[in-house]
RNA sequence: GCGCCCGUAGCUCAGCGGAUUAGAGUAUUGGCCUCCGAAGCCAAGGGUCGUGGGUUCGAAUCCCGCCGGGCGCGCCA
């Protein structure tokens, strides 16, 4: 018998489905866990999907199927001990209802997987790829970027979960137009010169870390005059800071990709003349334009300005040929809803190449802005950065896991905004605690009980037969399914909810039941149960990157 | 003007490859600690799902218009 419950009422439907209406046996069924506790465990609207098809009304096709299931458990001892005949309702659901026994299975399946609770094998063997954050090195990590790495890194322990080999990457930019800026905005602070006034370099970056780059520079005894060795200095003293706060956010990545080395290794180039090669561009007005309107773009867009440089898409365009030749036939960029314009110019850039690329490659999450308010007022202001809150900020106001936690909290596309004042001074009520706390209650279960349970998964679990516990049971065993769906919809969010209601779920059941009872087969089976609610949160919080406190 | 995204309870948000009575948190109000942690639980009130049409037996969910908000629309990156 199958030890998925929803497999096993698949197999029922499509059975019955072909018995009683063949000419709708392909009608997909879909099968979804009901939100009210009525309407069973398992429930299905294949009967409303097929009535047309089959020429029946919802409910007669509903009925007939029904017929059909019953004899099919009735028929097989296994399938009458996992679950019960199923009920119609409604205009034609059919809802299934499990026995205890097949609910509790899925305790005894978290203590023996442990950590790999939730995982699957569906990305085996496929190498994938995300690119977040890849800030410019020309200033502290803003909230954008923080949300970017909230949602990142636990886009990357998705598809983990899922079997894939991910690389984490971030891309910068270490050349160019803005790194000359910042150079000469820090040479200019290094001689006295401050934002605004005259001397001052056009849309020169005018936080104070400029002013203090400038000073360590010089106490380094650095030449004023070398332009160069200012910008080395600069690039490299962000960097560091950037891998910091990263390093204080819980996020390492495994390659830190140079655009620098796109151009010295000729890649650059070798783009561009493979569109030439391809009859894909032309010149005029002194620049070289690629014909993006060839692939539904609205308008031919530049790639060689008159000045002989390159717009900034086509090392874009090279860096992601380079994602393609080193093997990631799965790749995700999380990046800001203003970007969005350069997903278009991006996947144009490489179809116009002719390489077999797909034409979706690759994969955009892009997420809108973060508006930071505290004490009813949208904050703007940072110390360190002047224009902007940065990730830094947020972690001394209110910790690293309630920041984490609350960017991964929403989806990627809703505008976002963070109440510090939510955070923090009402710590007590922050989501984050309430999931922490539920973790922390049950180690602390398990003190009062001398430690860990011995040997939890040899409990008798026939022994849980209460709503709450059937409940936590169901909630428990939607754990795998939560995950494949996440990673599905690269929305992590769903994981940040899940764990809400699981923590909620929990923290009623022990509110309401005594777990260290005296019946000693009973104290047993619930150590179990609440060991598989403790391993589920430890893996789900593990998975947005938020830690799971035995003590708070 | 054009393109993409968003508009669900006072506030912050889920739900949106249609389907059984629209959900959480927070805020407000009232209960629960001689008993495993009250950072918790139980209960109440609070929504014409922006708006007007359309498709459908059935729409918060799909389609179109409008209103409101965000972001793009460079030989900037």
């Amino acid at each position: 018998m199958a030890t998925d419950p929803k497999a096993l009422i698949e197999e029922l439907l499509r059975k019955a489905l072909q018995e009683k209406a063949p000419q709708s046996a392909d009608t997909p069924i879909v099968i979804e866990r009901p939100k009210q506790t009525g309407h069973g465990d398992f429930s299905s609207n294949v009967a409303l999907q097929a009535a047309k098809t089959a020429k029946m009304k919802p409910r007669d096709l509903a009925l007939a199927l029904q017929e059909s299931i019953a004899a099919q458990v009735s028929a097989s001892a296994a399938l009458s001990d996992a679950i019960e005949k199923p009920e119609i309702a409604g205009p034609g659901f059919i809802n299934f209802k499990l026995k205890a026994g097949t609910k509790t299975a899925v305790i005894r399946r978290i203590l023996e997987e442990g950590a790999l609770f939730g995982s699957a094998r569906e990305g085996q063997g496929q190498k994938v790829q995300v690119e977040f954050v890849s800030a410019n090195p020309t200033g502290p990590l803003h909230v954008g970027h923080g949300r970017q790495a909230a949602l990142g890194d636990a886009i990357a322990a998705l598809l983990e979960s899922q079997g894939y080999a991910v690389t984490r990457e971030f891309y910068y930019n270490d050349s160019g137009a803005q790194i000359e800026k910042l150079a000469l905005s820090v040479q200019a602070r290094a001689r006295g010169i401050h934002p605004g006034a005259p001397g001052w370099p056009e849309e020169g970056y005018a936080g104070e870390y400029i002013e203090e780059i400038a000073q360590e520079y010089l106490t380094q005894k650095g030449e004023v005059g070398d332009l160069d060795a200012i910008r080395r200095f600069a690039v490299a003293s962000l960097r560091a800071e950037q891998d910091v706060d990263l390093k204080a956010f819980g996020v390492r990545f495994d390659v830190y990709y140079l655009e620098s080395s796109l151009y010295a290794e000729g890649k650059v180039d070798q783009v561009v003349k493979t569109w030439a090669a391809h009859g894909k561009t032309y010149e005029k007005d002194g620049a070289l334009w690629l014909r993006t309107t060839d692939y539904g773009d609205d308008k031919d867009r530049v790639v060689r300005k008159s000045d002989g440089t390159y717009t900034y898409f086509v090392p874009d365009v090279a860096y992601h040929v380079t994602k393609w030749q080193r093997g990631f036939r799965k790749v995700t960029n999380v990046q800001g809803t203003d970007h969005h314009s350069t997903v278009t110019r991006v996947r144009v850039g490489l179809q116009a190449l002719d390489l077999g690329i797909p034409v979706g490659y690759p994969d955009y999450v892009l997420h809108s802005l973060v508006k930071v308010m505290r004490g009813g007022a949208e904050v703007k202001i940072s110390k360190r950065a002047g224009s902007y809150v940065t990730v830094r900020d947020l972690i001394d106001w209110v910790g690293r896991d309630a920041v984490r936690f609350f960017l991964v909290s929403r989806k990627a596309d809703s505008e976002f905004v963070f109440d510090i004042d939510l955070a923090l001074e009402k710590s007590e009520e922050n989501p984050v605690y309430y999931v922490q706390y539920a973790h922390a209650r049950v180690c602390s279960v398990f003190a009062q009980a001398g430690g860990m349970p011995k040997s939890p998964a040899s409990a008798n679990l026939d022994l849980l037969r209460s709503e709450r516990e059937m409940g936590l049971a169901a909630r428990l065993a939607e754990y795998p399914d939560v995950l494949a769906e996440a990673t599905r919809e690269l929305a992590p969010h769903a994981v940040a909810f899940y764990l809400r209601e699981l923590a909620g779920e929990f923290h009623s059941y022990y509110n309401a039941e005594r777990i260290l009872v005296e019946d000693e087969a009973l104290r047993a089976a619930r150590l179990a149960l609440c060991a598989a609610v403790r391993q589920t949160l430890a893996n789900g919080l593990s998975l947005v990157g938020v830690s799971a406190p035995e003590k708070m």
